[in-house]
DNA sequence: GTGGCGTTAGTCGAAATCGACTGATAGTTT
DNA sequence: AAACTATCAGTCGATTTCGACTAACGCCAC
């Protein structure tokens, strides 16, 4: 019985898009994948998705079978699921952690590119950044104007803050870096 | 010969930390914790630092022991793991990935917590983060007042820069909530 | 001086995660 | 119609990661 399985947070996604409706592990994956959500592995989701059913918060509804396809089992959220859901949702809500991105791990050791290599470096982040976040926001207002609440769209709008104030903040380490008001020691 | 283990994060922490001085598993469990690091397991570390040994990427200076201790294996980055160290700082700055927070994963089922609900769990979360933002902006200040090169604190900066960017979001939606104007479907 | 407690340092079996593989269907070339 | 490719769905052995354990030292109190 996989017990720290359950720490995954994939068990609140797979929890959250349940309640959507239900659904089996393969649509799952292609829904998480549409999501932005990168590297997931498809036999990790599996894994989790036994953990989840073990635990009872959601149960398989139905073993449906296209042609001769290989069965698939779908799933739905149990009420304790449903309770799961709303308290992890709160806990990791109200309590703020310190998460380390690549990135964060990678500024720590900027001093090894040299002025040059890191500004430069930092330049091309910017350009990809900035590029990326103008795509994303068109998408988003595209969506929401589209008829969907705004709601369902609201993780879009605090990703786009979040890189929107790291654009601003590479920006201006890079012109403090070419000003000379950053040094090398 | 473990080669997936080569794409751990925590293999660029391990680099950059003995650029600053050869050091043991030990020592810079010690000193990634300290810097904030949550979350990170001693087994791994010996794991991560045996197969960037394989790899040629740092070599074992000494094998010192004080007392009847358990002997302990200090490291040095060799030349290729300069090398590889600048690699690996020069792509993950230049391509911005995009990353999943607990916190995102958690804002994009909002809708489960109602509008009470995720308006009260997101009025904490601004609590603790500004009090959290407040607290590191004066150690930061303090340290650099103190002498040390402000490129050694660069990474707090950008990690004070992207929370307060967080604190604004959330308190904006909470009193988007408050206000009627995020309404719930 | 010995009993307890915190720190130093590392090891190792168990648990979680990965990704290569299977094997079927549907559509498209040749 | 055989051959090729893409998508659907899942399984399973290999690899990675975890955390409980060992064991010695230093220090303080009783």
């Amino acid at each position: 019985m996989p017990r720290r399985a359950l720490d995954n947070p994939l068990v609140l996604a797979v929890l959250g898009l349940l309640l959507e409706g239900p659904s089996h592990p393969y649509q799952m994956l292609a829904d998480l994948q549409k999501r932005g959500s990168s590297r997931l592995n498809r036999g990790t989701l599996y894994d989790i998705v036994d953990a989840v059913a073990a635990a009872g918060w959601i149960a398989p509804e139905d073993r449906s079978r296209a042609g001769n396809r290989p069965e698939r089992t779908v799933y739905a959220v149990t009420p304790s699921g449903l309770t799961e859901l709303r308290r992890r949702l709160d806990e990791q809500i109200r309590t703020p952690e310190r998460e380390f991105s690549r990135f964060l791990g990678a500024v720590s050791y900027l001093g090894a590119l040299g002025a040059e290599g890191a500004a430069d470096a930092l330049t091309e982040r910017a350009e990809r950044l900035s590029s990326r976040i103008a795509a994303d926001r068109e998408v988003l207002t595209s969506i929401v104007s589209s008829g969907v609440a705004r709601l369902h769209m609201i993780e879009g709008e605090y990703a786009l803050a979040v890189a929107q104030a790291e654009l601003d903040w590479v920006t201006t380490v890079v012109a403090e870096i070419r000003a000379g008001e950053l040094t090398w020691p």
